[in-house]
Formats: structure tokens, C-alpha cells, sequence
DNA sequence: GCCAATCGTTACGGTACCGTATCAGATAAT
DNA sequence: ATTATCTGATACGGTACCGTAACGATTGGC
């Protein structure tokens, strides 16, 4: 079974959503970032800088830097590969499983007002 | 009645639809860009600077630099009202619908994918 | 007419990201 | 052991955005 919704509620949905991001005291992640964040916490690990670049397309100095701005955010964690020293193993964290946790809430509230409160 | 998501289907689907917007070569639009644009498409006219700011809960030159650039990307334009010549009407064009039609497919597409593509 | 209020824009210094090229470190191949 | 290959990080110049403050233009109040 999938999920089926019609152009007007997609679009509300997205609407609302980004709204809600944007309003609240949250730093706004690029859609890059986003990606990122998701692919680690929804994907099985390990994940190295080479497999998300991979992933997304995009060359590695570009994960780097959404790494580098994330770890400060605290969304994410880096650790040498013990195994393979030239890889890092991005891992969760604390407050990064928090944040998508408060991610995943605010979009499902707003995909419950779609047709309540249009 | 509302549209029920559990947890994992709307990261899922935030997931999956961030992955193919980084993906394709269209230019990846910030949260608050989506967030006017949309408000733009889905919102009754007329649309000014001020009103914008409000909605987003932000300054005015966060509109003004998004609506640069999003001029520059056609997908939305500028016009004085001519009834009050301190506002700048924001209007829809006809690149930027098809930018919001695309958008919507692509979230259409992802969203039938969540169960039947796991 | 004149002054205050409102509109959108611009200026400023600072930060973050971009793509490309290059780098040092670790491993693999010979 | 020496070279080649692979990893992630860094350097570089350029662009875009940030928040705050000031700005010119336009309108409304008196």
C-alpha cells in the first residue's frame, strides 16, 4: 500500500511545514544538511564521508563542511575508523536523535491539520 | 478528516524528497525561500514586502534578498502598486509555477514510493 | 505646507557555503 | 621499500545570506 495525496495537499504540507521551520527558534538546515541528517539517522551504519557524498551526489568537501557546521550544532558526531584509519564513521547523537524526533513531530502535525484547518 | 503519518513515513518521505531535490540541478532553495515562494503560489494576492516579513516572522530584508533571488531565478517577480507607491506587489510567473508543479511531483512521487520502495 | 509614519531598499561587517584544486595520512600493490 | 591509490580535510577566491541600522520615497495627519 502507498501513500496517495493530491497536489494541493503536498504543497500544504510542504508550505506549512517549512513555515513552522521557519518560525520557530530552530537553525534552518539546508536541503543538503537535511540529508545528511536523515541518511545517518534513517540509514544503517556505518556511514563515511566517501558514502554520503555518494548518496547525495555532491563532492566530499561538501560533506565536510555540513559535518564541521552540524558537529558544532551538536546533530552529529565524528570518529576515526579504527579498522581503516583513513575513514570517519559519523555517528548520532543525543541531541541530533532529538532533533529529528521534533522534526518528525512537526511535520506530522502538520500533515493532521492539512484538511482540518486549511 | 486528516491525513495520519506515522513517525517513520513522514522521515521517510522528508528524507527521500530532500535526496531528490539535492539530487536533480535545480537550484536548492532555503527554507525561508520554499516558505515565500509557496506563500506566493498558494496564498490569495496581493503579496507585499511587509505582509511576507509578517507571516515568516522575520525582517524585511530577509524578503527583499530572497526575492532577489528568486527574481533572478524567474520564479517570482516585483511591481509597484500603483495605488500606494510605497508597496512592491510580489507576483507569480509562469517559470515559477512550473517550479512549483515540479516540486509537487516530486513529493507526489516519493510519497507513493514510501511503502512499495522501502 | 509640514512633520510624522510607513513602505521597501541599501549599507555594513560578519559568517557560511559554493566548486575546484591540493593536501597529508593510511593502506595496498609491486 | 617504494610507489600508487584511497581517505578525509584544507586552501582559495567568489557568492549569498545573516542581523542591525540607516536610507530615500511615498503617504497621511494636522
Amino acid at each position: 500500500m502507498s501513500i496517495q495525496l493530491t497536489t494541493a495537499e503536498v504543497l500544504g504540507l510542504w508550505h506549512n511545514v517549512h513555515l513552522a521551520l521557519v518560525h520557530d527558534d530552530e537553525p534552518d538546515l539546508s536541503a543538503r544538511q537535511i540529508s545528511i541528517l536523515l541518511t545517518v539517522y534513517l540509514e544503517a551504519p556505518p556511514h563515511t564521508v566517501r558514502d554520503l557524498a555518494a548518496r547525495l551526489a555532491v563532492s566530499k568537501p561538501v560533506i565536510t563542511r555540513a559535518l564541521d557546521t552540524m558537529g558544532k550544532m551538536g546533530l552529529v558526531s565524528r570518529r576515526r575508523d579504527e579498522k581503516d584509519r583513513r575513514n570517519v564513521l559519523i555517528q548520532r547523537t543525543v541531541d541530533g536523535a532529538l532533533f529529528v524526533e521534533r522534526l518528525a513531530d512537526t511535520i506530522s502535525v502538520r500533515a493532521r491539520e492539512l484538511r482540518t484547518d486549511p
